[in-house]
DNA sequence: TTCGTATATTAACAATGTTCTATTAACGTT
DNA sequence: AACGTTAATAGAACATTGTTAATATACGAA
């Protein structure tokens, strides 16, 4: 172990306080709330010094979106021992409006916000998106869709898992992102958070599933 | 017809070619993408002439995305000759989602940003949203939910129309929003959209309505 | 020791939203 | 017609932002 390896050691310490600070700094006040200049003071160094590291503002979040990602798909882990299909897909919503609700900024900047337009050549994950949590996820949803056409939990006529995935989506998306956007908005008589959830998956899997004979 | 009224005339005009000028720059480059400095140079004004006839940035593009939200409104009403109500609700999911994604940075602004925050004692509508096309066409949903409720549309244990009007809305936001950020993604197969906003009201509409005897 | 590289800082740039201050123009009153 | 008040407008300036350029420092390799 030579000094080489200290040093990439030191960097990546370095590196890792950066995210920390930011990761605190950007729960509490937001992307656009928190300057560079704020999380350079936070680990007591130049504002320069983050650009030894990050290319810009937005990848160091993006990575961090990244990091925190990964959570989720270890949640959509735990539902795997959930036998029916149909039931996993439902936790798997819960689940994820959960997280999302519970992760605003990071939501925000991962599903809300156009992605920067040609930056992904320097992306650390393949372009099949193995090790992407945000394709992962997508991933695993889709894959438990397919399990649930083959056990027959939905109509014939749905067949295409990739438009029943992003159906599934789309529908928790939206519960999600109102939350997020418009869930203090007091000129409406919101229902209470799960609520909602559980209303929007209950509607939309007993039209997906094949009826009880 | 006074001096005063003159005046007060070509303040409007002012405030209209304001108006004009943002809405065309905004339509292009988004939110974020035009500053308060192009909008004068467009009209041909100083930057702080617009700070007389507009409090600030946001208030002005949020004015904006009203007077555009009337036509959301309109179509709705377009739709009012339907008479079997779940055929109305459909149609008022899809002319939602069609609205949104040809006005990706009003519907931003609108419902994928949080409010600000104690601006509202300024707002030219009254607390119930009268006139307010964005609380307009939430009621003009909840009323439609209230007709198919009355109908016997709907399955017999959904009673609660905010809550099933909640439930429309979060869906169509799902697809609404996911396209406007998500729908150049090129890592995801994505389906049409309008071939997701049928299945995705499919789903919903037929998980609600009431089975046919 | 000397050289080069990685690391860090200071200063600065360009753009932004917004405000301060001064100036001009219009209008009603006398 | 002259005057004072008020609204409208502009120019300069401020504070903040993300980011880059130029520069210094420390440390391993030769």
């Amino acid at each position: 172990m030579g000094p080489q390896d200290r040093r990439a050691r030191e960097r990546a310490q370095m590196r890792d306080s950066i995210l920390n600070a930011a990761r605190e700094l950007f729960a509490i006040h937001g992307y656009e709330g928190v300057s560079m200049r704020k999380i350079a003071e936070r680990i007591e160094y130049s504002p320069t010094a983050i650009y030894l590291h990050f290319a810009d503002k937005e990848t160091l979040f993006r990575e961090l979106c990244m990091q925190d990602f990964r959570l989720l798909s270890t949640e959509f882990s735990a539902l795997a021992n959930v036998a029916d299909p149909m039931q996993r897909l439902f936790g798997i919503g819960e689940a994820y409006v959960r997280f999302g609700t519970s992760h605003p900024f990071h939501y925000r900047l991962m599903f809300m916000t156009p992605p920067p337009v040609a930056k992904c050549d320097e992306s650390p994950y393949d372009k099949d998106g193995k090790g992407n949590p945000e394709t992962d996820a997508y991933a695993m949803l889709r894959w438990t869709v397919e399990e649930a056409i083959k056990a027959g939990a939905f109509r014939p006529e749905y067949t295409d898992a990739e438009l029943l995935a992003q159906t599934l989506w789309a529908v928790v998306h939206g519960v999600t992102s109102m939350q997020i956007s418009l869930g203090n908005d007091s000129w409406l008589a919101w229902r209470p958070l799960e609520q909602r959830t559980r209303a929007v998956l209950d509607a939309v899997m007993h039209g997906l599933a094949r009826r009880k004979e």
